[in-house]
RNA sequence: CGGGGUGUAGCGCAGCCCGGUUAGCGCGCAUGCUUCGGGAGCAUGAGGCCGUGAGUUCAAAUCUCACCACCCCGACCA
């Protein structure tokens, strides 16, 4: 590609409010543009890594013998109905009615498209087991999209999904899907860490998310440095110590607008692990309390799957149902209600708690005395230091980006969408099955995430633009043109992605540029090298620059990207 | 949806508190000369419904109200 003929608009400068380095970067590089909230246009650099990325995701999906299709994004409401999910994806979900006033949506996910497919084809054992994978665009309302490309409302997904007999078919298929993954992001040059994870809306069993650690995500992952556990924070468990104050009865003290843990262990020179951290949910039919030592946090997810959806309670709520102010109540000597406390409570006594009465607290709680708990479960949010469940080693909490996520999800939509099958006995079953996504998308700011700093970017060789970029500084230096022009015709007919710098501009606006388009490999032919008869070749993923001689320089740049690609 | 913030030239920002000439600055863009190994210098020039709509006022980018959009922090997902 000659640069003085592309499209890429580059940037000095960008909004203050892009604060993630991908986000700034691709801004800069010309890779992508913004028209509303999550919603981006990928500029012909962009779509080069794009293109990469999903030729790269092709070759290991066929590589297992997933058959490519290409699916609507528009979809009737029927399906969804029949599966539920028109009802549970509520707001995230883009609707939209055709002209005589059908419901349609634009697709956030395609497991019931593909699914009816499965129903309408697959009738023997005999035709399983299937692999079916699309690269899509997929619509999700989020509520708040963010950070650039990494949440969008409007996103590429390489979704696949397998079709089986029975659990051991799921099993093997899972296990392909799983090593094709690694290989994926291997060769994209991320680092994953598979983590435990929730299913969520996708319903179903087991799952595990593809995590890439990095400040800029919003997924917390905790994960043990000995023996590897790893899960993501809204299913993780750690051994947390369990603490007692001393056994003793319970008294009403005064606690004069002492409302937080901090005020409260404080005033009473108490630890704020001897409180009990009581916090008020409204769930769809019913009042939860839900207890976690002062010192922790409840993640909202673990609280989700104990007790069904719920949101915090507003603060007239509380008082309606404890008579007293956030900060003084507690489920001590309240009925009617649902009462779940984290397991690290079990046994606890001595502890302190809202009185149910302003500016009161009680001392002396012993829960399972005092307190009518319904359920013990894990609620806290792990935090780092915390002893690790399986090796009691301590953990880390890290943040992280999801790039993919596969699931068991079992029969579940086959029987909602009625994919059934005749076995070897003539007995009609459920087609067992299991999804598998990777947003493409966010490998891309991954890759940048990983391999960044404040001004530059170096992209793995795998999914790089170009290769190899020429640099000639000099563009009305005849000679340099002659060498650029025969190594750029030299390299291009090998088939090699490699961008020339023909353009008449100054150096340091080609070094600038170059920096933001991110080829791991320069080759920069200046006058004063050539005076010696050498230019200079740039490895910039090891960060290494070696003088050639004019005349090696091809078969020097060959046998780079020939070792390397 | 809750909390915080921003909207002024293609891009990045100042001006707004405390209303008052022709609305500024930097980048970019155009033309010319000089420069030429890390975003050059000088000169000249083009480019603005000051987010939208109401209101207050002799007078509104500036004050008031409403709306819209975008960003950031919290609950969802690839």
């Amino acid at each position: 590609m000659r640069l003085s003929k592309y499209f890429v608009p580059t940037r000095k400068e960008v909004p203050a409010e892009a604060e993630t380095p991908s986000h700034r970067l691709m801004l800069r590089a010309g890779m992508i543009r913004q028209h509303a909230a999550g919603v981006y246009s990928i500029l012909p650099l962009g779509w080069k890594v794009i293109t990469n990325i999903m030729n790269l995701v092709r070759e290991e999906m066929d590589a297992i013998g997933c058959f490519e299709f290409f699916l609507p994004a528009l979809s009737p409401s029927e399906l969804w109905v029949k599966s539920g999910r028109w009802e549970t994806f509520g707001d995230d979900m883009f609707r939209l009615r055709d002209r005589k006033g059908r419901e349609m949506c634009l697709a956030p996910t395609h497991e019931e498209v593909f699914t009816e497919i499965a129903a309408n084809h697959i009738q023997s054992y005999r035709d399983l087991p299937q692999m079916w994978y699309q690269i899509q665009t997929k619509f999700r309302d989020e509520v708040r999209p963010r950070s650039g490309v990494l949440r969008i409302r409007q996103f590429l997904m390489k979704d696949a999904y397998s079709f089986d007999c029975d659990a051991a078919g799921l099993d093997e298929n899972y296990r392909l899907q799983r090593e094709a993954y690694l290989k994926i992001f291997q060769r994209a040059g991320l680092e994953v860490k598979i983590v435990r994870a929730s299913s969520g809306a996708m319903g179903g069993g087991d799952c595990e998310e593809f995590m890439v650690l990095s400040d800029s995500g919003d997924d917390e992952i905790v994960n043990c440095p000995s023996c590897g556990y790893a899960a993501n924070q809204e299913v993780a468990e750690s051994c947390a110590e369990k603490v007692s104050g001393p056994k003793g009865d319970l008294k009403k003290v005064h606690t004069p607008g002492k409302r937080t843990i901090e005020e409260v262990s404080g005033f009473l020179e108490v630890e704020p692990s001897k409180l009990v951290k009581s916090l008020v949910y409204i769930g769809n039919d019913s009042k939860v309390f839900a207890l976690v030592r002062g010192d922790h946090q409840v993640d909202e997810g673990k609280l989700e799957a104990a007790v069904g959806e719920c949101r915090p309670a507003e603060p007239h709520e509380v008082k309606e149902l404890t008579g007293a102010k956030i900060g003084f109540v507690s489920p001590v000597g309240i009925d009617n209600v649902t009462v779940i406390a984290d397991t690290v409570l079990e046994g606890a006594t001595g502890l302190v708690a809202g009185a149910n009465e302003d500016d009161y607290h009680f001392t002396g709680v012993d829960i399972e005395r005092d307190i009518n708990i319904d359920r013990f479960t894990s609620l806290r949010a792990v935090q780092s230091g915390e002893p690790c469940i399986q090796c009691q080693k301590p953990l880390k909490v890290s943040r992280a980006i999801e790039v993919g996520h596969i699931f068991k999800l079992g029969t579940r939509y086959a029987e909602a969408l009625g994919a059934y099958f005749l076995d070897e006995n003539g007995i009609s079953k459920p087609i067992i099955m299991g999804s598998y996504g990777i947003g493409i998308e966010r490998i891309m700011a991954c890759a940048i995430e990983t391999y960044c700093d404040d001004t530059s970017m170096v992209w793995p060789w795998e999914i790089t633009p170009f290769l190899v970029e020429i640099i000639p500084l000099n563009v009305t230096h005849v000679q340099s043109v002659e060498i650029a022009e025969d190594l750029y015709e030299t390299l291009r007919q090998k088939g090699i992605p490699v961008l020339l710098d023909d353009r008449n501009d100054r150096a340091g606006v080609k070094f600038k540029d170059a920096d933001l388009f991110g080829s791991p490999v320069y080759v920069v032919i200046g006058e004063r090298n050539l005076k010696e008869g050498m230019v200079e070749l740039r490895l910039r993923d090891r960060n290494e620059i070696e003088k050639v001689s004019v005349a090696d320089i091809t078969s020097r740049v060959l046998n780079v990207c020939e070792k390397n690609g």
